[in-house]
DNA sequence: CTAATATCAGGACAACTGATATAT
DNA sequence: CATATATCAGTTTTCCTGATATTA
C-alpha cells in the first residue's frame, strides 16, 4: 500500500506527519485521563518512572530527558517533594546540583500500583498488543527518538 | 534483545509504557516549539490538516477524532474562525450541527507552507527516516491507534 | 421526554519567559 | 568573567468541568 506510484515522497511524509501529530495529541489526552486527577500528573509520573529506572538525577538532566525547560521541571520536582515522593541531597562534587531520588514511600507506592496493574498504558500494551507488535513498537520508538534528538 | 529470559511480559510492557509515555511528552513539546508561537498552535494545526485531508466536519466529529471534549474543540474552532481560516455553515439536514470547512485563504496558506517545507515534522521524517523506517512508522501508528480507540 | 450538538462561564494545570542567586 | 544549575515570579495556553440553549 505504500510507495504507490503517483504519490510523492513529500506527500507521503506529510501524511505520516499528520498521523503522528494526531496520535501524539490523542495519546497525551488519553494518558492524562487515565493517570487520574487526584493522583499523579502526566509529567510527575514520567519523572518518577524515570528515576526508578535510571536512579538519581538532577533537575537539568531530567528536564533535558523530557525536552522541557529546567524551570518547568523544577516545579514538577517541587510538587513531588511536597508530597514526599522524592528527596534531594546536594551533590558533594558540584555544589550547584541537587541529586534527586525516590523516597521509600514512593518506591512502595510504585510497587503497589504495579501489583494492582494500575498503569493504564502498561495494561493496554499487554492486553491489546501481540508480542511481535510490542517488538515493532520498541523499534519504532527508537526511530522516533532520533526525530526529537537535537 | 527482546524476550530475553528472566524478564517477564509485565516488566517488558512496563518498560515500553515508560518509553512511550516519555516520547509522547517530548514529541508534543518539540512539535509545539517548532509549530511557532506567533503562528498556529498544535491543536489548530491538527484541525486544519484534518479538514484538508478529510473535508468538512462538525465540532463533535473533530473533538472525537482528537480525543478532546467538544467544549475544548469549540474554542479551537472559534480561534480559527476569528483568523478567517475556517468557515461554518449550518447542516441543512440537522439543525444542531455546523459543517466546518477551510477557507480559500487557509488553503493558500497551507500550500505556501508546504511549498516552503515549513512543517518541521514532515521535514524531519523526510530527512531523518529511511523509506523502510517510514513504512514501519506507518504500521506502528496503526497499532497505537488501537490503544487509544475505545 | 431523552439524547445529541454546540456554546458560555469559570477554573485548573502545564509549561513558558525573564530575572536572580549561587557555584564552577 | 563566563557558564551552568536551580529557583522565584508572573503569564499564557490548553484543556477541563458544569450549566444552558437548541434541535432531533
Amino acid at each position: 500500500m505504500n510507495h504507490r506510484p503517483g504519490r510523492s515522497q513529500a506527500e507521503r511524509a506529510s501524511a505520516l506527519a499528520l498521523q503522528t501529530r494526531t496520535l501524539v495529541g490523542k495519546l497525551l489526552r488519553t494518558l492524562r485521563d487515565h493517570t487520574g486527577h487526584e493522583d499523579l500528573s502526566f509529567s510527575q509520573m514520567s519523572v518518577l518512572l524515570r528515576l526508578e529506572k535510571d536512579g538519581p538525577a538532577t533537575v537539568s538532566t531530567l528536564a533535558r530527558a523530557e525536552a522541557m525547560r529546567s524551570q518547568s521541571m523544577s516545579a514538577v520536582i517541587a510538587s513531588l517533594q511536597a508530597e514526599g515522593l522524592i528527596s534531594g541531597s546536594p551533590d558533594p562534587n558540584d555544589g550547584r546540583q541537587t541529586l534527586l531520588s525516590l523516597t521509600r514511600k514512593c518506591r512502595e507506592l510504585i510497587q503497589e500500583r504495579r501489583a494492582a496493574k494500575q498503569d493504564w498504558l502498561t495494561r493496554a500494551i499487554l492486553e491489546k498488543l501481540s508480542a511481535p507488535e510490542q517488538d515493532q513498537l520498541a523499534t519504532t520508538l527508537k526511530v522516533l527518538e532520533r526525530l526529537v534528538e537535537d
